[in-house]
DNA sequence: CGGAATTCCCACCCTCGGGCTAGGAATTCC
DNA sequence: GGAATTCCTAGCCCGAGGGTGGGAATTCCG
């Protein structure tokens, strides 16, 4: 259930592009330094966002990357998609790239039917909240800052 | 975000066990074939849910794998937890199996925030829903029980 | 115009873990 | 005693995740 370090590291980048303000582009070392990621994997990861048209480039001395388009308008999940493929917890319940499980027949399968929600509970945030949203964030120190883990917190193996 | 074939296998087969009945012991070959699952994989899932106390073994002839105690105390982000590791998309994020991740600051991290929240939501159902619960589950033979995906069934690509 | 700063492109590497298999020892039932 | 099991240890394979390297093409600036 894990995030790749592709998609991690695509959304810090993108989070530095969206804060840098409109229009403004940026080359691929200072976001590197800046959030300190690997340049050269990061290249890669610049080079698919700009495939999927949600960074644009500018050649040359003083170029560098720059959102393309509103990224009021591009939402966290598209990213991931783009990095990562699918982010449906199961091949069988995604939406965009479904494939078939283990299972004999989906349509009576209790566990496609937990995934579904699952995947519904994450889509409703990652499919909703966009790259403004994202930068606009200031972060939380805590590790539970709504208070629903607390036995996790005190150590209880539940 | 994918859930591993381990986890997945592990919570088909100990669906399985909990619809045979309270007290029932299944061979694993019994396990493997009416779920289809690769026999000798499937065993060192159970070894581990074995350690994990989750199940329990009778040896020798007519024995096999039993859920051990309750099916409704046992939640499926148990067994998850116990079979892949963390449940949570960032290791910064994770309860249980906390590591640093990529970011300078955690407590500022915007990245972290939304994933926070992620974490959350799914952690809502899978450590919520109960092996019992899971059983009774039927399937849904539709991709979007909800009607909230729409779009991507339409084959747009935001 | 020349050099510095960049992106672009291609090729390659390498480790690690997911997913799976083999085979035999130990245990228990009939 | 033999059949059916779990237990245990070992190993395999490969693909993907996570990176590196180096050079060509483009553009700015003095």
């Amino acid at each position: 259930m894990r995030l790749s370090r592709r998609s991690e590291y695509g959304l810090r980048a993108l989070t530095d592009l969206v804060r840098s303000g409109p229009g403004t582009t940026v080359p691929l070392g200072t976001l590197a330094r800046r959030n300190n990621l690997p340049p050269k994997f990061l290249e890669q990861i610049m080079a698919t966002l700009k495939r999927g048209g949600i960074v644009g480039t500018t050649l040359g001395a003083r170029g560098g990357y720059a959102i393309a388009g509103d990224p009021s308008t591009i939402s966290i999940g598209r990213v991931i998609r783009l990095l990562d493929g699918a982010l449906a917890p199961l091949g069988c319940v995604s939406l965009r790239f479904y494939e078939p499980c283990s299972c004999p027949d989906e349509a009576t399968c209790a566990l496609r039917d937990v995934m579904l929600d699952v995947r519904d509970a994450t889509l409703a945030i990652l499919d909703d909240q966009t790259l403004t949203d994202l930068a606009a964030r200031e972060g939380r120190a805590e590790m539970d800052p709504r208070g629903i883990h607390a036995e996790a917190i005190a150590g209880r193996r539940p």
